[in-house]
DNA sequence: CATGAATGAGTTTTCATTCAT
DNA sequence: CATGAATGAAAACTCATTCAT
């Protein structure tokens, strides 16, 4: 392992584990462990287990939303637009279980609560999933095709599914194919087009 | 108290609490005195935590069940059933941010995983939330009025947005009014229907 | 050991540690292990380790003020008074060279700056020796048999000595018998009398 | 800073920290940050922390001896050479809190008791304030001008009482002006005195 | 049956010290 | 010589569980 991965390790492994075991079965020292790292190097990197797993979930945040941006194109209809955000969203997440699972565990938990609440406070959307979803919902209300509802609802009703149908993937309970996904995504739209 | 109250004292105490400050924020001896009973007590009604923590999901879920199947009646329009059941489901929910919060770090915990695992090996439904739901959701579908699709698909797209709604509502973002609600029950539909 | 003993053999295992090993030579671990008690039967009865000092202190103090008025009367002349207070303080001390190693390490360490400054602004002494002693320095002003000097200085004057010559004792140094006794409040009496 | 000088910038860093947090709120980081100097760099001045703490101490004790001794005259009467080094002592500990408060930690503390030990066991006097003190009370009791006394109760009750002084004043208790410091020389004087 | 004092394994975090660069 | 990233032993403290009363 080369020296500034040391950093980068520690994130991977706390992922991993607390994907699987979660925050409260992860001890800290099992992250150095499976880090390969000594259990006081977790502390040169991160202020303490908290922001360790608050810098997680700023990765994870990121990096979808990058998934979701990466060939999206502004000049595109609103169905298209609706249609690639919840195509990559849906697709990168269930290609990606422990990312998931980590966000599930994230979210609805104090930490998850208090981020809720300070994105409230700061004026800024209340999810992480994507600010662009929510320009393509206003749009859509707008230009009379998508139902005039409170974003939150309008928001409700195209992820809250998604949500849904990843977890019974990654617990094995259906397989997810084209027809699923498509399907999914169709059923989302009806939801909230007019 | 009544003595044979001891069992439901515990369990509402650790509902209570849990609800509020979560499985990890909540030490047994913080039940026991809410519940004004010995901390060795809880051990002469539960096997260990765990199994105190399963029981009060068991009883939600039960509870919940209950309250959706109250004044339903078999011989209604497969919408009006649809309808009844989801009405009941997010009313009940959303009048009880305390079951709601239980059940929510329930499912998404390491417990919600075991269970999902247990119930698809036993070849049961992957839901709690209420199997005659799944009755109208086949009945749909033979019927024609309910698209022909996998049965966790319409479970997702029916129920991931009450979910993603109760919590919105319960976090202060949104209020739930009538118009809300049936607005709600009726995107479902919508994501469903043929 | 029966059971209500438990508190006190934790701070008399505690005090005895702590005078040999010093406040941060004695871990936690080893006082319970002292007090032949679990590592966390400690917090059972203190809220961590700095209140068990507290109380190991308090109790010091309190002890030590009693021996001091222990035979004490009121009606004595000024210097009959005086030599009470500081024969019963050194004799005490001297017999007592854990209760004085202790108390010396607490009164020179944050615990004792802190303490020293929450009676200073409470408008007490500064010192927990004795208020009867600043009764009679006060006295001895009035009557004119004491130096006016600031009680500070008469106080120190009256104890310093006393302190170095116990340390000096402890320490193998020097022998204490009736004469040094004598001799050394002789001298304590001489440097503050008019 | 020159490179020879890191030794000395490394010990001034320590003291200095070490005399605001104790030795324990002390770790070498802090003193290497404050030094400007790497972690790794004290370990080749200093064998280990503690030696680092014992050449503060040899220092300090040397620098204290060298003040008492500038403009000392063994021509000088007894009671001017007494007053003369009680005087120095007070003087250059009141001004210079941050010397008085190291060495008040070091005395009271595992080192101290160590250091004690030691020069008992070799033979040496108890004390680091001055040895030159000590001739003036052996002279003292030969010429009959100081009670004939084992020398450290005579040390005791001229030195106990400035610490205690010197405590209050930097403690902000009491203000250290001309009177004060004379009449507890004075006062020292009287108690020793024939 | 009920209790709650006692337990000790397990957790997070600190920090003196080392050693590869 | 100097560095500072890395270490891991050790510290304070928590809490699910037991068991004598």
């Amino acid at each position: 392992m080369t020296e500034p991965d040391k950093r980068t390790a520690i994130m991977k492994a706390a992922q991993q584990l607390i994907a699987e075991h979660g925050f409260h079965g992860t001890p800290t020292a099992m992250i150095a462990k499976q880090a390969n790292v000594g259990a006081g190097t977790i502390y040169r990197y991160f202020e303490n287990k908290d922001e360790l797993i608050f810098a997680i979930h700023a990765e994870l945040e990121e990096e979808l939303q990058a998934q979701m941006h990466s060939g999206y194109d502004q000049g595109w209809s609103l169905q298209q637009r609706f249609s690639h955000l919840m195509d990559r969203l849906l697709r990168y997440l269930l290609e990606r279980p422990q990312d998931f699972s980590f966000l599930e565990q994230f979210y609805n938990s104090p930490f998850g609560n208090d981020l809720r609440r300070d994105r409230l406070l700061s004026g800024g959307s209340s999810c992480g999933e994507d600010d662009r979803l929510h320009d393509v919902f206003e749009a859509g209300i707008r230009e009379g095709a998508i139902k005039e509802l409170p974003l939150l609802l309008v928001h409700a009703l195209a992820i809250g599914p998604i949500v849904f149908l990843i977890k019974d993937v990654h617990a094995g309970l259906i397989k997810a194919d084209e027809t699923l996904i498509n399907e999914c995504i169709v059923g989302c739209w009806n939801a909230i087009k007019v």
